[in-house]
DNA sequence: AATCGGCGCAACCGCGTGGGC
DNA sequence: TGCCCACGCGGTTGCGCCGAT
């Protein structure tokens, strides 16, 4: 397909931009709207190609940019959202107003990925690297398959959420069962110790996430996408959620295989893409609120309480042990006091499907 | 004070995609 | 239907800043 070239043009300026340059390209794109990138440079009298116009308005001049510091929520939503779509930098700026993919993209590059791997994650793949940077002993082998399954999960319900805004619109059945999952859920044990933790001193990180909740009677399972641990729709019959090999030891690379049926089965605490930052537009009120702030206990949630305290991590990865699985050879046993937060995602985890799930779907 | 290396950010590059003709 | 074009996206690079030596 003819490409026409671009930057390689003759007299055509690259580089930083210049004060000159960004005052004239912010007034003629304030006056006249930017229409044609290809043709603004010579209306604007930039010695510039299009493309970098367009970069450099989109990253940089555009009035409606936030700029500096990212705050614990917005790198609590990177990380989710990176676990869940990976390196698709415009579809997580989509969730983060104000902020640019390349931004954010710099962010995840320079801080959240460096952070990541400091505790013994994979950025990339969100498997246990085995150690920690620091060379301790590698809890995150278990945190791993919860962000595999963190991430299956979003990508389900975010899917599913997607079909059931069609539903929504018709439906106020949808609406009164989602009300009574979220009372179930408000009285969720699970959420009351993650909420405890969110709110210990010192740690302020407001968990408010994205979250809708839906509910999907019909046993239909989800789809997938090859490499995010999921299992595909002709695997839907597969067995309830399982965890390749027997024992309860989390070896490295280990894989989770999930039941799209049993998925489906479980009443979601639905979360769809699209309802990030509070946006469910086919929820109304208090319901988009009630969806608000389920999720973020999660995977992420843990990451970004925890990010940079290895104390904590040793506190996830000792209540573990107190629970019903085995760590690593040689990881100490420091008491059981703290084992109930991570006992309650842990159980969770280990029973995601279950409509009898004692962690998010307590009966009233 | 000079040098070096790491870090962070802005900008560039090449590819994919969708729309118009 | 196929080609061309414009745009968006993600990966990569270049460069300035800053701390360590």
């Amino acid at each position: 397909m003819g490409r026409s070239p671009c930057c390689d043009k003759v007299n055509l300026k690259k580089g930083p931009w210049t004060l000159e340059e960004d005052q004239k390209l912010l007034a003629y794109v304030e006056n006249h709207g930017h229409g044609s990138w290809r043709a603004l440079p010579a209306k604007a009298g930039l010695q510039r190609c299009g493309k970098s116009c367009r970069l450099r308005w989109t990253n940089y001049l555009r009035p409606d940019i936030k700029r500096g510091e990212f705050s614990p929520q917005e790198e609590k939503t990177i990380i989710q959202l990176h676990a869940l779509l990976g390196n698709r930098w415009s579809a997580i700026a989509s969730h983060l107003p104000k902020r640019t993919d390349n931004e954010i993209k710099n962010y995840w590059n320079t801080h959240l990925k460096k952070r990541l791997a400091k505790v013994g994650i994979d950025p990339c793949t969100l498997k246990a690297t085995g150690n920690t940077a620091d060379g301790r002993p590698g809890t995150a082998a278990n945190l791993s398959h919860m962000a595999q399954w963190e991430s299956a999960r979003l990508e389900a319900e975010a899917r599913l959420a997607r079909e059931s805004k069609l539903r929504a619109a018709s439906s106020s059945m949808i609406l009164q069962q989602q009300q009574q999952q979220q009372q179930q859920m408000r009285s969720s044990s699970c959420l009351e110790v993650l909420r405890a933790r969110e709110n210990t001193p010192g740690d302020t990180i407001d968990l408010e996430s994205p979250t809708s909740t839906f509910s999907f009677p019909e046993n239909r399972p989800p789809t997938t996408e090859s490499g995010t641990g999921l299992v595909d729709d002709s695997d839907a019959a597969a067995a309830p959620a399982s965890h390749q090999g027997s024992d309860n030891s989390e070896p490295e690379g280990a894989e989770w295989i999930f039941s799209g049926r049993d998925r489906t089965d479980c009443r979601l605490t639905g979360f769809s893409v699209e309802a990030f930052n509070g946006e469910a537009p086919w929820l109304s009120e208090p319901y988009a609120s009630q969806a608000r702030g389920q999720f973020g206990a999660g995977f992420a949630g843990m990451l970004l309480g925890d990010l940079g305290e290895q104390k904590t991590w040793d506190h996830c990865r000792d209540s573990h042990t107190n629970g019903h699985e085995t760590f690593a050879d040689g990881e100490e046993d420091e008491g059981e006091e703290s084992s109930n937060d991570w006992n309650g995602i842990l159980n969770w985890v280990n029973s995601p499907f279950s409509t009898s799930s004692p962690v998010f779907f307590d009966q009233d």
